[in-house]
DNA sequence: CCTACCGATCGGTAGG
DNA sequence: CCTACCGATCGGTAGG
């Protein structure tokens, strides 16, 4: 029956752990024992489910890889919407990302650098791609009149930078609807805060 | 001679080549043998120097810290000064200290959780004053009809956050110098990247 | 999934 | 600043 408590596998359960751990210690500064621990079970167990610990790192990194792209090309399916609306909509699904996992989101932002090669060279391409996204958005927005800056790459940077930032203060349980988070993240970017 | 190469005391040799790999590799990933084989010496020499592994942290965490809790107080100084120009002023200054010695930032923003207690609790309050600077000055500024905002507290991290991502993608030779990045950042941020 | 273990590496120390 | 070393812990494996 187990009513509320959502039936994972172990494989999916070691990965939720390892998120949630990778995300408060950093990789690098947690064990495979404290994993296990975590888990109620021996460290030398968790190589029945796992290759390595490298692998848990890369998967986590990965899916948000793939959660990013599939929101972005959802967002701006559309060719006829202007592009600043598809922008909106494009960080709007940023944040639904981010906040949907936002364990996964931190240690996606902040622990990548520890993935061994190729896999590492492989991710920074992928989120070059994913910026290039947001700067042809901007790009077209200016085009469409609808949008201004003096530097596309730089603004594009800043407005990603505000978003990522939100995993280190975002709570799920928080008063703040992940749609309402997006929609004021949103205005004010693009809006700013002076008066008029 | 030694005409250019400023002569570094051996411990600040240390901290300033710990906090370069503290940044690119991370503090639990890197270890005293590659910092020792950094500088050209033996592991255990280092222990002449420094106390231990955690005391660099701790030296580089509060010293940038003291640099912004500096800033700051300098940029608001005038108490007569409108707070949306102080505001700017202290931008301006957060993004100088920033841009000063980007490896020294980046660890100060990233690795800051690897400090032990009671260290990591201090600078966890130390961020949080600091923090409380920015959105007194937000929420002054509202109250002087030069800002807006639904939300000051949001407004804020997300002010900062656009500000802090500037490590990441910062290089002390590009063409921008470090005050028209302020200038700009400053400029996106307070009027946003809408169009009218 | 456990027991028992491997070689490697860690932060740090003693003694010079 | 080096040599030589400490106990602890690391990621991972063999065999069941």
């Amino acid at each position: 029956m187990e009513a509320t408590a959502p039936t994972l596998s172990r494989k999916a359960q070691i990965d939720q752990t390892a998120t949630a751990l990778f995300r408060t210690r950093g990789f690098a500064a947690t064990s495979m024992r404290e994993l296990a621990e975590a888990l109620g079970l021996e460290a030398g167990s968790l190589y029945s489910h796992i290759k390595s610990k490298q692998e848990l790192l890369h998967r986590i990194c990965f899916r948000l890889a793939d959660d990013f792209f599939a929101g972005f090309a959802a967002a701006t399916h559309d060719a006829a919407e202007p592009a600043a609306v598809q922008l909106r909509r494009a960080i709007e699904s940023h944040v639904r990302v981010l906040t949907q996992d936002v364990a996964a989101s931190a240690v996606f932002l902040h622990e990548w650098r520890h993935l061994s090669e190729p896999a590492r060279t492989e991710f920074l391409a992928l989120r070059e791609r994913y910026e290039a996204g947001f700067r042809l958005l901007i790009q077209r927005g200016i085009e469409q009149n609808d949008l201004r800056t003096p530097d596309v790459a730089f603004a594009t940077l800043t407005l990603l930078a505000s978003l990522n930032w939100l995993p280190s203060w975002y709570k799920p349980d928080g008063k703040l609807p992940p749609s309402e988070i997006a929609h004021r993240l949103a205005d004010q970017l693009l809006l700013g805060l002076a008066n008029s």
